[in-house]
DNA sequence: TCAATTAATGCTCAAAAGGAGCATAAATCG
DNA sequence: CGATTTATGCTCCTTTTGAGCATTAATTGA
């Protein structure tokens, strides 16, 4: 690619959870914060974690590489754009209350399954995809069929959460995303800039299938703080309501937390304790775990 | 970064599976194949698929992106060096049995578990470790000694087949791999181009922990194959021997495959039914694992 | 002050998944 | 034909999960 201008820009998807809400950094025309890597950068990750610092206040924790796109499309005139997406995790930070942190489900409506399916699943989403599968040949029919049941399957306790994306890409042929047309009405959640709105499904997926293996939550969390408010941050990045004793059964018996000895008071109910994420599972818990029978 | 020369390139870790080795794609200068990405390339997938295929002979099967690096220091001269890592799969093929196929433990001896612990463990790797572990002051000492023995535990029922970076990593720390000081002698492993021995972990361990939830192993498998045969792919690329009976078990109540019908003959021992996988399983598996205790 | 309400915790029980190994079947090999 | 080799069927026991009942300890509102 010698010789053609190429510019290489970065993009962040940083979350943290406040208020029980997974939050984004946004932009205030619903862009990702984005900057182009500099020259001076040592590596994709300085520059990313220069920038997001100057950017968004704090200094970003835990940091993981997405994609990286550089479809044709995405260019704007003759000059190539690559763009890497990054997924980002900060600590709750009451502190830096700006007004550019936007809950994510506001994109994606339908991911929420806290309270109950969204109605938004039957009264819009569904009717759109049928009468999208219905327009097709019958082969094409029989295999939108089939991925609408995979991603919107009748019956919700097949509801995967992970396949965030799958269900964005199924919305987007469909015609029944903003992005995709231009349109403006009767359009699901609010749209964002370019295809910012697939990165964030990219980074939603992702964490959702990482919670369950690493403890990344923790990077999410304050210093201190009770099983309950964990759950509750976990639940909101999944989008589901957990079982409360199972949850902490798994929590205590993979050894990722230890009491602080303090317990919280004024709020109303049995004062809980506190725990305290404790780091050394990052070392010893090399265990991720085994699904081969090893002999 | 515009107005700099960026180059971008993408790198290939192109696996296939023949006489029980998992093999890769090289270049005769131990360089992983690698193209530039050209203008005319609507994708990266795209562009890599297109070289590939006129290098490699075979079309590519399943492809993923590993990752996107542009570290100062792998810049030449003055321009900066952007490149993306892939891993693809290929259906073992005998036909095209080209020379610059080669089995990937010749770079990672200590990888490779089927045949009990590899003697260069004990011999070569634990000694250069603990040099350089006592080479440091007592904090350094403590830390290193943590991740030796994740790495590298001294109850190899603990050893973990996915960290194949981490001890790569290690070992190049440590400078016991050639890359790391141009030194030859009683270095660990062939040694590779640039940092594509690096990169090739990456594939490694990601191929490592992705067969244990996605069936991608068929990827490599031809059309039909005994059961046998799918456990030794399976025990070729986690470098492990695993439990036959209850590989089988494991298969089976998974649905992964079905029987052909037909068996196998000629070779000693009792004939094995043929079996393919059930592409079904793509799609209506939707299930991943959970690992939540949903309500 | 006391019952109602809200959370936190402790425990139990049954079902499902995982780990090890014994036993038998059906070919080829010398 | 007996020895050897690989395939397959099954059992048993241990862990991990899924669901829920019961009890404890605060706050809140009559």
């Amino acid at each position: 690619m010698a010789g053609q201008n190429i510019k290489i820009e970065l993009n962040a998807v940083i979350v943290a959870v406040t208020g029980g809400e997974p939050q984004l950094l946004i932009d205030p025309d619903m862009a990702l914060p984005s900057g182009p890597f500099e020259t001076g950068h040592r590596t994709l990750e300085q520059g990313l974690r220069n920038w997001a610092q100057s950017k968004g206040g704090q200094p970003l924790g835990y940091v993981e590489q997405l994609y990286t796109f550089a479809d044709k499309d995405r260019a704007a005139g003759h000059e190539r754009l690559v763009s890497i997406g990054y997924l980002a995790l900060v600590h709750a930070n009451p502190a830096a209350k700006q007004n550019n942190w936007s809950p994510w489900y506001r994109h994606f409506p339908w991911e929420d399954h806290r309270k109950g399916v969204p109605v938004i699943i039957a009264k819009t989403i569904m009717p759109g995809l049928n009468t999208w599968k219905s327009s097709g040949s019958d082969t094409v029919k029989r295999e939108r069929s089939q991925r609408i049941g995979i991603a919107f399957p009748k019956d919700m306790r097949r509801w995967n959460e992970e396949h965030v994306l799958q269900r964005y890409e199924l919305l987007w042929e469909a015609g029944l995303v903003e992005e995709a047309q231009g349109k403006k009405t009767n359009m699901l959640g609010t749209a964002m800039a370019h295809d910012h709105r697939r990165i964030l499904a990219t980074a939603m997926a992702r964490l959702r299938a990482k919670i369950k293996y690493r403890p990344v939550v923790f990077e999410l969390m304050p210093e201190s703080f009770t099983l309950l408010q964990l759950q509750n941050a976990v639940e909101a990045l999944a989008g589901l309501r957990l079982h409360k004793q199972n949850f902490r059964r798994l929590v205590e018996t993979q050894g990722l937390v230890e009491e602080t000895g303090a317990v919280t008071s004024g709020a109303s109910g049995r004062p809980a304790k506190l725990f305290a994420f404790r780091r050394e599972v990052l070392v010893e818990r090399a265990a991720t775990g085994t699904k081969l029978p090893r002999s």
